[in-house]
DNA sequence: TGTACATCAGTGAACGCGCGTTCACTGATGTAC
DNA sequence: TGTACATCAGTGAACGCGCGTTCACTGATGTAC
């Protein structure tokens, strides 16, 4: 239907020696599908190949084939995610702080990249990528002394464990039921985050 | 691959006068076929065929394509939620037990029906189906109203409304998240409800 | 009771489409001599 | 400075596959007479 009218600009072709960027241009595209679609099984070959500006059978100078670009691309997700979450850490903040600086990075993350969250965090299949997720998991370790230390009692005991347990559904109750129900009248995330975290005891005290 | 070895059972046609009853095993396939992908995009018709044993173009004779199976199976699913979730409105039971029920039902049905829940609750584009939804509205009428009632406010205030949508949040989130990690140690879902209903303050009094 | 006919519940073959993948190739650019 | 060559960054044509959809058809079953 609307193959007729190419969005996507053209292409000078790179330069001698420059040939890697290819690569790179591959994945930006598959990123960007992902993105759109928040379906990894949307990215092919042929729709890579037409927002890059090159035939298909180029891609298999840089991939193996499209499953190869798939794992990068996810690979790439997580890495993002590591990035821009984790790296709300403030040295010498507050615990308080802390955690609410992660459960704010963690839903804007959601809400900025929405096909990306949906890919890693709501994704249909969990087989084929394994052991991705460590960024999950160092998240999650982060969380339960951090709201440990806010309860009072040890990182290793039941109560830090099933707090953080707590807080990490509600954000991922945040980050993904209001883009299921955008007719709904919801409250901003910073008063959705404010609830969660009151309601897991875990809200700054007032002054 | 694996085309070659069918494993769906041959099928006897159906006696004279009966024609109708294909529809039916034709939606159940497509239903199927979203309980086990949870991505409504995946329902083709060479499956279904499959599936019920038929030849593909015989689906025409009951539907006008694919658009129209997938609408009626996901109307259909919604029927099923409402049904399920819905009735377990127990009359004369306290407000505490009525809220414990629904919360239960919730996650319940998005255990049992792991690709029907996906489909309502998690799906990609919400533009195609537009006015399905209304058993989600009319679960959370009530639930603001049993909230209302436990927490001794208005049903129309805005503590009550805060209340339910944090309920909400939370049992979508116990509903989606432990799907997705499913190597994570994840408590039981009793007990998950129990601990968001107690952060919610709508926990039965203890005796 | 027998036979012609209508109806019903489907099939088989064919079409164009987009997909992943292969293969031989092309044309520009640098380099050796 | 000129020319042959190697390399690089890709292309075009072709393949088989599964998909949605169309069309003419087939074979079993009931019904009129």
């Amino acid at each position: 239907v609307s193959t007729a009218e190419v969005p996507f600009p053209p292409r000078r072709r790179n330069p001698r020696g420059q040939g890697r960027q290819l690569s790179v241009d591959i994945l930006q595209a598959g990123r960007q599908i992902i993105e759109q679609t928040g379906d990894e099984t949307r990215v092919s070959l042929s729709e890579i190949a037409r927002r890059v500006g090159i035939s298909a059978p180029s891609i298999y100078d840089h991939f193996t084939g499209i499953d190869d670009i798939c794992g990068q691309v996810v690979a790439g997700a997580w890495t993002e995610y590591a990035r821009t979450v984790a790296a709300t850490a403030e040295v010498g903040a507050s615990l308080h702080a802390q955690v609410l600086a992660f459960a704010r990075a963690y839903v804007r993350f959601a809400r900025e990249h929405w096909g990306l969250y949906r890919v890693l965090y709501a994704r249909t299949a969990p087989s084929p990528m394994p052991d991705t997720g460590d960024a999950a998991r160092a998240d999650f370790a982060r969380l339960v002394t951090g709201v440990a230390g806010i309860l009072g009692v040890e990182p290793v005991s039941e109560e830090a464990w099933d707090a953080a347990v707590g807080l990490w559904i509600q954000l991922h109750g945040i980050a993904s039921l209001p883009p299921v129900h955008p007719r709904f009248d919801w409250p901003d995330d910073e008063r959705l985050i404010d609830a969660a975290l009151r309601r897991s005891g875990l809200h700054a005290p007032a002054g």
